[in-house]
RNA sequence: GGUGCGGUAGUUCAGCUGGUUAGAAUACCGGCCUGUCACGCCGGGGGUCGCGGGUUCGAGUCCCGUCCGCACCGCCA
């Protein structure tokens, strides 16, 4: 037997007892004739002591571990002389009679500790080492929390998980597909899914009518801290369900995870914004209502004053920095120079202060009187002490960029505190928006969401402004300024899902080679359904308190999409090469 | 595709306006140490300054190119 007990049970109350422990030594501290070892495996740390009263073959053996040996260890649980409060274990340790070395180590290349020493780059290298490490095995254990309470929550609602494929077929709206050649069927190639949408639907077809599965998804596009090419989706489908219900169904979900895992109460119920809401008041489809700083539009009130920067353009928006009056000049510059980066792309910050006396004072005195300020000011609800930010710009654009320079003064004065949780449900997104590049309409979220009733009319007009109204019946659940998760009602109609075809410019050839299967699926008895996608890695990485989503995935890959440590993507051989494309190749030759 | 920051000992970093033998901490190795737990003390080894080119009497330092890492923009239905 390897072992009668892990490494962070024992306590006082086994004093006596002997025991046997498997383990890593974590450290070995040498005090001549004694030596003290700290063995670790995942469950904690024990303390080894080999003393004076052990035969001489026992200390030597003891004194030269090294770091990550593997050991084997027979002995007594004692009570320390000098315990430690800082450890689990700290009131005992384990007197040794017997050591075996059931591996021995090389130096690992960087610390296996809380905080190690090893960079990103070295730790992804070593991975295995990086997940011995305290920080990752409470991730990965989280990560392992939320699915178990997914699977219970979702099981106890009737729901079914049921897998799908992996090898389908390449639709290439939306996301780069990860293709996969076909051996036996030459110059032809599967997709990895970017998600199973068409096949959740076709599951509510053939009458499974609540599905799930906690499923990898592909997406061949770069990469971000939040982004992986293979990543997790809790993924939901329902029937005979509108808006309301799935709504209803997936905050009790999340609230259950809240309170189970992380035993926090969100409310009992989340907020509900427009889309046209979220864009016009945080300039983003994804607001952080953590804090308020709402943008507040101003275009009317300092346009015509002769001040040609604000008179040319489309719209002007403020956000209220609350005692931003206190700010220096060089702070202003800062904040002007900061809104420039490309990353954000304003021309020039505009401010306003409005000081505890009362005074005025702005970058634009020249142009207003401070009884046309102090309108503005009142508009964007500033008090004495505070400071309005001004971009102007084109609509949309602008209310972009003070999105982006809200959360950064959130940041600043500290307002985004990651385990305080806010969240938020996105609703009435428009079904499509207009690409002036290739001249058609894109879907927003997909091609399966079904418009709105109350807007079909518009749905089936041939204008564009009217399309562009059409609001769609989908969500988003919003936690923090991060998307977690979104999904819609899809259509189920036949003709309908043609219209949307028809809409998104695509031929009726192009859809039924696409899509036909889903369309053919519509006429045999479809039933109204709806559901959602939640991101599984980015909800691990939001309980845990981390922006990152790489912690909470064993084997991540880096920048480039490489897996470092295993070295790939990589060449395949020449044989295996000729075997998938030698033959297509010839194929083309043939019809030459 | 683009922007920013970075690449110097096993590791994390310092290294100024170019200047002689490139440093610190830690890790590692050896010695001493019976109550350590960031153990302590003494000693030691360890460098293609990412790579290539250029400027210069002289380049870790300046210039050009390139590779790699991270963050962000584009992109991500």
């Amino acid at each position: 037997m390897y072992r009668t007990n892990t490494c962070g049970e024992l306590r006082l109350c086994n004093a006596g007892q002997q025991v046997t422990l498997s383990g890593w030594v974590q450290k070995a501290r040498k005090m001549g004739g004694m030596t003290f070892i700290d063995l670790r495996d995942r469950y904690g740390i024990t303390q080894l002591v080999v003393d004076g009263g052990a035969s001489s073959e026992l200390v030597e053996l003891a004194s030269s571990v090294g770091r990550e040996w593997v050991l084997q260890v027979v002995g007594t649980v004692v009570e320390r002389q000098s315990k430690n409060p800082k450890m689990e274990t700290g009131e005992i340790e384990i007197s040794v009679s017997e050591i075996k070395v059931l591996n021995k180590a090389n130096t690992p290349p960087f610390t296996i500790e809380d905080e190690s020493d090893g960079g990103e780059e070295l730790r992804a290298k070593y991975r295995y080492l990086d997940l011995r490490r305290n920080p990752l095995q409470k991730a990965l254990k989280l990560r392992h929390q939320i699915a178990h309470q997914v699977r219970n929550f979702l099981n106890d609602q009737n729901f079914l998980e049921i897998e799908t494929p992996y090898l389908i077929k390449s639709t290439p709206e939306g996301a780069r597909d990860f293709v996969v050649p076909s051996r036996m069927n030459p110059g032809q190639f599967y997709a990895l899914p970017q998600s199973p949408q068409t096949f959740k639907q076709l599951l509510m077809v053939a009458g499974y009518d609540r599905y799930f599965q906690i499923v990898r998804c592909f997406r061949d596009e770069d990469l971000r801290a939040d982004r992986q090419p293979e990543f997790t989706q809790i993924d939901c489908e329902m029937a005979f369900v509108e808006q309301e219900d799935v709504l209803n169904t997936f905050e009790d979900l999340m609230r259950t995870l809240f309170k189970n895992v992380l035993n926090v109460d969100i409310p009992a119920s989340i907020p509900r914004m427009s889309w046209y809401d979220a864009m016009d008041y945080y300039g983003s489809d994804k607001p952080d209502i953590r804090f308020d700083m709402r943008i507040c539009e101003i275009t009317s009130l300092v346009q015509g004053f002769g001040f040609s920067v604000f008179d040319s353009v489309e719209y002007v928006g403020a956000i209220n920095v609350t005692g931003g009056a206190s700010y220096t000049r060089k702070q202003t510059d800062e904040l002007t120079e900061w809104v420039k980066r490309p990353q954000v792309g304003a021309k020039g910050l505009v401010y306003i202060k409005y000081n505890e006396d009362g005074s005025i004072k702005s970058s634009i005195d020249k142009f207003y009187t401070p009884e046309q300020l102090q309108v503005v000011l009142s508009k964007a609800g500033a008090q004495k002490g505070d400071m309005l930010l001004v971009l102007c710009g084109a609509k949309r654009k602008t209310q972009n960029m003070l999105g982006v320079l809200r959360i950064e003064m959130g940041n600043r004065l500290g307002l985004r505190d990651p385990f305080n949780f806010a969240p938020l449900w996105v609703v009435d997104f428009p079904l499509v928006e207009w690409d002036d590049e290739t001249g058609r309409f894109y879907a927003m979220h997909h091609p399966f969401t079904a418009p709105k009733p109350e807007h079909l009319e518009l749905f089936y007009s041939d204008k564009k402004e009217d399309l562009e109204r059409v609001c769609a019946n989908a969500y988003d659940f919003v936690l923090n300024g991060t998307e977690l998760g979104g999904g819609s009602i899809r259509i189920h109609e036949a003709e309908m899902q043609q219209r949307m075809f028809e809409v998104l410019g695509i031929s009726k050839e192009d859809a039924e080679y696409k899509f036909g299967f889903i369309i053919n699926a519509f006429k045999f008895g479809a039933p109204p359904h709806g559901g959602l996608a939640f991101g599984f890695d980015r909800i691990c990485a939001l309980f845990g308190g981390q922006e990152t989503i790489r912690d909470y995935i064993a084997f991540p890959k880096n920048n480039q999409g490489r897996d470092v440590m295993i070295d790939s993507p990589s060449k395949i051989d020449d044989t295996q090469m000729e075997e998938l494309f030698l033959e297509s190749t010839f194929n083309e030759n043939q019809l030459k």
